[in-house]
RNA sequence: GUCGCCUUCGUCUAGUGGUUAGGACAACGGGUUUUCAUCCCGUCAACGCGAGUUCGAUCCUCGCAGGCGAUGCCA
C-alpha cells in the first residue's frame, strides 16, 4: 500500500521550528518510502486565522525546498485541501454521527461551561470537563431550547465503560480507559465549523492518509480519534507520535527561548540547508556519526525506526555551527549573491558594487556564522576620518618604524595590484618585505589594516581594499602616512 | 487532581547481556596565524534511583523519583 502522509498546520501564526520538524519528518518519510506528501490547511479556528500565516506556510516550505504532492495551489484528487472549504462535509458527517446515536446536540452556553470548570477546579474534582448535561435531552427539550434561540454544538458520545487502545510505531500500544478520554468533546462548533478532532479524522480518512505523524502532545487525544474512526466504521491509520522540541529549560520551545519562527531564522541569515539539516537531527539520527545531510539524502535515508522517543532540546549553538559550515561550502558567487541583500538593506552597497563584493567574499567566508554578520564586517566602508596614530603602530614598534613599514607596504601593494597580482602573491610579497625589514608579519599587515579600515579588527586588508576600491584605499593609506609623519615629528 | 508518555556526557545522539560506553556541538587547554576568525591537536564530561532475573546488567522485569504533555466551541 502506498504511504500517504500529511502535514496539517493551522494558519494561526508563523511557522515555527516544531511545526517544520513535523513537516520535514512527514515529507522525508513519504519520499523515502515512495509515497505521497500531502499539505492540508486546518483553518477551522476562524478567530485566530490570518492570511499572513497561510502565506508564511507556503513561503517556509518553498524556502526549505519541500514540495507537496497534493494540497493547496497544486491540487490533487482529494481536494479541496483547505478545511474552511470543506465545512459542508464535516457538517454532513457530524449529522450522520448524531443520527447513528454516537453524538448529540448540546446547548450549554460557554458561561455554564466556564462555571462548571471553575467549580471542578475549586472542588479538586477527580473528573474534569464536560458533565454530559445535554447528553440525554429529549426531542421536546431540544425543540424548546432551539425555539429559545440556543445554537447547539455537536458532541461525541464517549462510552463511559471500557477502554480504547491504539498502536504507535514508536510507543507501542497505548491504552486509555474511556472514562479518562476527554468527556464528550465538541465535534462541531456553534459557528458550523468543525473542531480539530472531527475535521482531522474525517480528512485523514477521506484523503487516504496511511500514517499520522504528529507531535507527542497529541498522544492523549489518540484514543479519542480512534473512537471517532470506530464510530464511523473506518479503518484506523498507523500512528507515529514524534518527540517534542524543547527549549533549554525543558519546556516546549517558544519565543522566550529565542527565535522560533522560520521567518526570523531566515531574516538573520540562516541558510535553508543548515536549518533543514539541524532540525532533522533533533529526534532523529542516522548512525550517530554522520551528521551532514542534504535534503536529497534525507529523502532517501530517513526512516521511522531511527526516530527517538525522548523529547529533544533545540540547541541554537549547534544550529549556528551548521550554518557556518554550510556558508563555508558556498562558492564566491553563491555567497556574494546571498550577502548582497543584507548589504543593500544596510545601505552599504548597491548592485553596481557586486564585483567588488565578489572580491571581498573570500576574506570573510570563514568569519561568518550568519549571513547578517556581513554588516558589522563592512563597518570600515564608512570613513571615520583620520585614524589615531596609536592604532597605526603595532606592538613593539614605534612611529618611525611603522611609518617606514607602511610606506614600503604602500608602494608594494600599489605595484602588485597594478600588475594584477593575486591576493596570495601579494601576501607572499608582503611577508618577504617583513623579512627584509627584519620585522614580524604583523609589522607590515597591521599598519596597512589600520590605515585602510581605521580599525584594529577587520577582515584581511587586501579583501578590504578590494571592497573599498583602490582609489579610496590609497587615499586612506596616504592619509595614514601623514598621520604617522606628524607623529614622528612630534617625537623628535 | 486525574490520565498518559519519557529518562546515556551541559546539549543532540550511537550502542551492547561481558565495550577503554563511540561521535558531534558547547566548554576548557595547546598549536598554526597579520587582527578577528578559520584550521589542527588535546582535555573535561553520561548510562536517574532501588530491587529482581543472570556467572555478569547501561541493555531484560518491577517499583520509585524526576521531567514533559493532555485534561478548551485552540490546534
Amino acid at each position: 500500500m502506498e504511504v500517504r502522509v500529511r502535514y496539517a498546520p493551522s494558519p494561526t501564526g508563523l511557522q515555527h521550528i516544531g511545526g517544520v520538524r513535523t513537516a520535514l519528518f512527514n515529507y522525508f518519510f513519504a519520499k523515502s518510502s515512495g509515497g505521497k506528501f500531502i499539505l492540508r490547511v486546518e483553518d477551522t479556528d476562524r478567530e485566530r486565522y490570518s492570511d499572513e500565516s497561510l502565506q508564511d506556510l507556503y513561503d517556509t516550505l518553498d524556502w526549505l525546498g519541500v514540495k507537496w504532492d497534493e494540497g493547496p495551489v497544486v491540487g490533487g484528487p482529494y481536494g479541496p485541501y483547505i478545511q474552511s472549504e470543506r465545512t459542508a462535509i464535516y457538517q454532513e458527517y457530524a449529522k450522520k454521527l448524531v443520527d447513528m446515536g454516537k453524538a448529540y446536540y448540546c446547548y450549554c452556553t460557554s458561561e455554564r461551561l466556564e462555571r462548571l470548570r471553575e467549580k471542578q477546579i475549586a472542588e479538586k474534582s477527580p473528573v474534569q470537563g464536560y458533565d454530559g448535561h445535554c447528553r440525554d435531552l429529549t426531542d421536546e427539550q431540544r425543540k424548546e431550547l432551539e425555539a429559545q434561540g440556543f445554537k447547539p454544538v455537536i458532541r461525541l458520545k464517549v462510552p463511559r465503560e471500557g477502554s480504547t487502545t491504539f498502536h504507535d510505531v514508536l510507543m507501542g500500544d497505548i491504552t486509555r480507559e474511556n472514562k479518562d478520554v476527554s468527556p464528550d468533546p465538541v465535534l462541531l462548533k456553534s459557528d458550523g465549523f468543525p473542531t480539530y478532532h472531527l475535521a482531522n479524522v474525517i480528512d485523514d480518512h477521506l484523503m487516504g492518509i496511511t500514517h499520522i505523524m504528529r507531535a507527542q502532545e497529541w498522544i492523549p487525544s489518540g484514543p479519542l480519534h480512534v473512537l471517532l474512526y470506530e464510530a464511523f466504521g473506518w479503518e484506523v491509520p498507523t500512528y507515529c507520535h514524534l518527540p517534542m522540541v524543547m527549549g533549554s529549560d525543558g519546556h516546549k520551545l517558544s519565543k522566550r527561548h529565542g527565535s522560533t519562527s522560520v521567518r526570523d531564522f531566515r531574516a538573520k541569515g540562516y541558510l535553508p540547508e543548515a536549518l533543514l539539516n539541524y532540525v532533522s537531527l533533533v529526534g532523529w539520527s542516522y548512525d550517530g556519526e554522520k551528521e551532514f545531510f542534504t535534503r536529497e539524502e534525507l529523502e532517501k535515508c530517513f526512516s521511522l525506526e531511527k526516530i527517538n522517543k525522548a523529547p529533544g532540546v533545540f540547541d541554537y549553538q549547534k544550529l549556528d555551527w551548521f550554518n557556518a559550515q554550510y556558508i563555508r561550502q558556498k562558492s564566491d558567487k553563491e555567497l556574494a549573491d546571498l550577502l548582497l541583500p543584507y548589504l543593500k538593506a544596510a545601505g552599504r552597497l548597491d548592485d553596481k558594487d557586486y564585483d567588488r563584493l565578489l572580491a571581498f567574499v573570500p576574506g570573510v567566508r570563514d568569519r561568518l556564522t550568519l549571513l547578517s554578520d556581513i554588516v558589522p564586517m563592512t563597518d570600515f566602508l564608512e570613513d571615520h576620518g583620520e585614524p589615531d596614530a596609536a592604532i597605526l603602530i603595532p606592538k613593539k614598534m614605534d612611529a618611525a618604524s611603522s611609518l617606514s613599514s607602511l610606506k614600503a607596504v604602500y608602494e608594494l601593494v600599489k605595484d602588485d595590484l597594478a600588475k594584477g597580482r593575486t591576493d596570495d602573491e601579494l601576501q607572499n610579497d608582503l611577508c618577504e618585505l617583513a623579512q627584509g625589514l627584519g620585522i614580524k608579519n604583523a609589522g607590515v599587515f597591521n599598519p596597512l589594516r589600520a590605515a585602510v579600515t581605521g580599525l584594529q579588527v577587520s577582515p584581511p586588508p587586501f579583501s578590504c581594499i578590494h571592497l573599498l576600491g583602490e582609489e579610496e584605499s590609497y587615499r586612506r593609506i596616504e592619509r595614514a602616512i601623514e598621520v604617522l609623519e606628524r607623529e614622528v615629528e612630534k617625537n623628535v
